[in-house]
DNA sequence: GACGCCGATTTTGAATACAAAATTGCAGCC
DNA sequence: GGCTGCAATTTTGTATTCAAAATCGGCGTC
């Protein structure tokens, strides 16, 4: 699996100067980031200016990532941002701690030396971040989710890994977003270590634990934080 | 979940006339059923002209069907239908085991009467087939098929549904074939009825397990007559 | 006889053009 | 004041068109 084309998507060639695998790129990370907020209506004129392409390229873009769950089309509506319901957004951390779980099983048996290497250069990487800087908590993010692609990319299962990234998009942002406001890592980052721990002693049964720990762990974080953002937002009924 | 979006991948409209939706449900139904066998390279001048479109639907339907993992792309060269080798048939099938074993403890808790009623009924349609008619095996697929999406779709969980579907249906092809070759549907109803036991009792440990187990059977007999066959086929080096 | 090169043909990718549906804004009415 | 209906505008979906890349086939050569 290339680092240009993370779902596995394509098959073997580069494909340079392919523009819908670019577009996609782009706007996945556009969405990954909340640029796009979840619920923003996309408009195809103007994506296609931002990516400078036409609407054809842009628009395969657009159903590759509805088929995989982070945009919602409307036929003769549009595609918008996908946007979760607390209990759908519990639905999917369920599944993933289902499948990841299973990814950790079995990336204890089949990572490489090189796997173990490249974890742990993350993990250093994310600890090394200045907390203080303005891009702490998008630097963060990104070597984070280059962590969890490491992490399942070691089971050397193509399948396997595009569906856990397929399930981990859908909720990122809402991750992130929160992450952003309150800009606390720490619990994350101890959970990483004992992923690392196992992971390079190529314990599966830990391994598996530790996994699903770490999905239900962040799903309790993010819940609590949407719960009580949205408890303080709305005032409920007795203003 | 509507009939005509098993993968519950539109917004709520009913779509009328829309192309890519049409194009998509019956390019997906060739596939399962193996008209277009794993490897066909799908010619788009062809394609378009056998489903009465132009060829921009027909793209974005074999765009989401690449992105569901039916199709692989090599730009530049075209789509083609997947081909699996032994070891990724294995895979997708361990995945399955797992998410479909979550899909049966969710499934007994949140089903409704009329969930079991539905299920109750296919076994008893599947029953029901002559198993000498010529179309027996094919019919018999079908409503194998809707079992299954009876099943996850109990859960009232459309992403665990969409993603047990996407998984499934990669394999599909590789089931028909060699349920055409052998005509043998016995062991599958006898799991069916075991299911549909727990089932009906809401007996979520007991379903997860015979989901797991019905998923693990359908493997190891399919890789069973795929080895035999290869062997039969290739006389090996020793002529 | 096999291999490689070069032109013709096919096929895909992307832009443009057009049609149809949805949205917006405004006027008129209750 | 708010609602309804209609026209203008926007936006999407689809066909057509064009360009570029890949494939195919024949020819010559080794």
């Amino acid at each position: 699996m290339s680092a240009t084309d993370p779902s596995g998507t394509l098959g073997d060639t580069a494909a340079r100067g392919f523009y819908p695998e670019m577009v996609y790129q782009r706007l996945r990370l556009d969405i990954l980031n909340a640029t796009f907020e979840p619920g923003t209506i996309l408009r195809q004129q103007e994506l296609a200016e931002r990516y400078q392409v036409s609407r054809v390229p842009l628009r395969e873009a657009m159903t590759r990532l509805t088929a995989e769950g982070m945009l919602i089309l409307r036929p003769r509506r549009g595609y918008a941002v996908i946007s979760l319901e607390p209990d759908q957004i519990v639905e999917v951390f369920e599944l993933r701690a289902v499948i990841e779980e299973h990814a950790g099983y079995v990336a204890a048996r089949a990572r490489t030396k090189d796997d173990v290497r490249r974890l742990d250069a993350l993990i250093v990487a994310m600890e090394a971040l200045d907390p203080a800087s303005a891009r702490y908590v998008d630097d963060w993010s990104s070597l984070n989710y280059d962590f969890h692609v490491c992490l399942v990319g070691s089971t050397r299962r193509e399948r396997l890994a595009r569906t856990a990234a397929a399930l981990r998009d859908t909720v990122e942002p809402y991750i992130r977003i929160e992450s952003r406001l309150t800009g606390d890592m720490k619990h994350a980052e101890r959970e990483h270590r004992e992923i690392a721990q196992a992971f390079k002693a190529g314990d599966a049964t830990s391994l598996a634990a530790l996994c699903r720990q770490h999905v239900e762990h962040t799903a309790q974080r993010l819940l609590r934080q949407i719960r009580q953002r949205s408890a303080a937002t709305s005032p409920t009924h007795l203003s």
